[in-house]
DNA sequence: TTGTGTTTTATTGCCTCC
DNA sequence: GGAGGCAATAAAACACAA
């Protein structure tokens, strides 16, 4: 807790009993000898009651020495006691009132600050959301193209299907399971072939199943199969996305305003 | 004139630094 | 342990609508 002096209670009393008028910054000098004057007739009885009235009162600060200590806190917010002791003489304030003048007003600019951080991070934000909303109704149309691209696809299927079963008399039972449940969406098998590693990755999905269902089935490589002396086996993964990222709307948090990406599909398979 | 909200000046209590 | 900074708060001064 801090202790204030008798001095500084005689300080304070003396600058509280400064008028306004008096308080012009063209007038500095002579004020402090007007108020050292006071401090002289303290004694006289009608100036004591006079006083003890004005010591129950605050004085604002003068617009003068408002702007003067303004120029100085642009200068350095903070106070060392020599410039303390200047400002003091130079603007017949106390020493006390200088130092709670810079304090209020580093409390001022403080708060002047915060709110205009909080500007910038709300309108950061507001960008942000905007964009959101853009890409969410991109992502929107992009799910009903592919939709249409998909059923479109699905009827191709079935026409050469049919054209298919025509000729199946003639064909092979091998040949026949080849074209079997291309358009099953339900259980569709993708075989996809990795031209880098001759590694076949054997994918099954389903239109209805989540991006956290996606399945990695690492089949061995033919070489290993085919050729025992073939020591290194290596790990071929092919990212299949297209299958299912759209394919449910639960699948994938990344557009989630309430809940993080959980970046699931990533770490599936680590 | 008065009630009310805002700004400014000042105090208090706690904390850190030397 | 004293000096000085900060946060919280009190209270006076001020602005302004009704």
């Amino acid at each position: 807790m801090k202790r204030y002096t008798s001095s500084d209670s005689l300080d304070a009393f003396i600058s509280i009993c400064q008028s306004k008028d008096e308080k012009s910054l063209k007038n500095n000098q002579v004020y402090s000898r007007e108020f050292q004057a006071m401090i002289d007739s303290l004694e006289e009885e009608d100036y004591r009651e006079e006083a003890s009235q004005a010591t129950e009162k605050k004085r604002r600060l003068s617009l003068n020495q408002v702007k003067a200590l303004e120029k100085n806190f642009e200068v350095e917010n903070k106070l060392e006691p020599d410039r303390k002791a200047k400002l003091s003489e130079e603007l017949g304030l106390q020493p006390r009132q200088i130092a709670v003048w810079f304090q209020n007003r580093r409390a001022r600019l403080k708060t002047k600050e915060l709110e205009r951080d909080y500007g910038l991070l709300k309108s950061s934000y507001d960008t942000l959301k905007l964009d959101y909303n853009n890409l969410e109704q991109e992502h929107e149309a992009l799910k009903v193209q592919l939709r249409e691209l998909k059923s479109k696809l699905c009827e191709e299927n079935e026409e050469s299907s049919q054209a298919a079963t025509e000729v199946e008399e003639e064909t092979p039972v091998s040949e026949q399971s080849k074209n079997q449940g291309l358009c099953d969406d339900v259980n569709a098998q993708l075989l996809i072939s990795s031209p880098a590693s001759s590694t076949t990755l054997h994918f099954t999905g389903s239109s209805s199943s989540s991006l956290s269902s996606m399945n990695w089935v690492q089949l061995p490589d033919p070489r290993t199969t085919l050729n025992n002396a073939y020591h290194h086996q290596q790990s071929h993964f092919v990212k299949v996305e297209e299958q299912s990222l759209f394919n449910s709307d639960a699948s994938c948090n990344f557009f989630s305003v309430d809940q993080p990406p959980t970046l699931q599909w990533y770490f599936t398979g680590q």
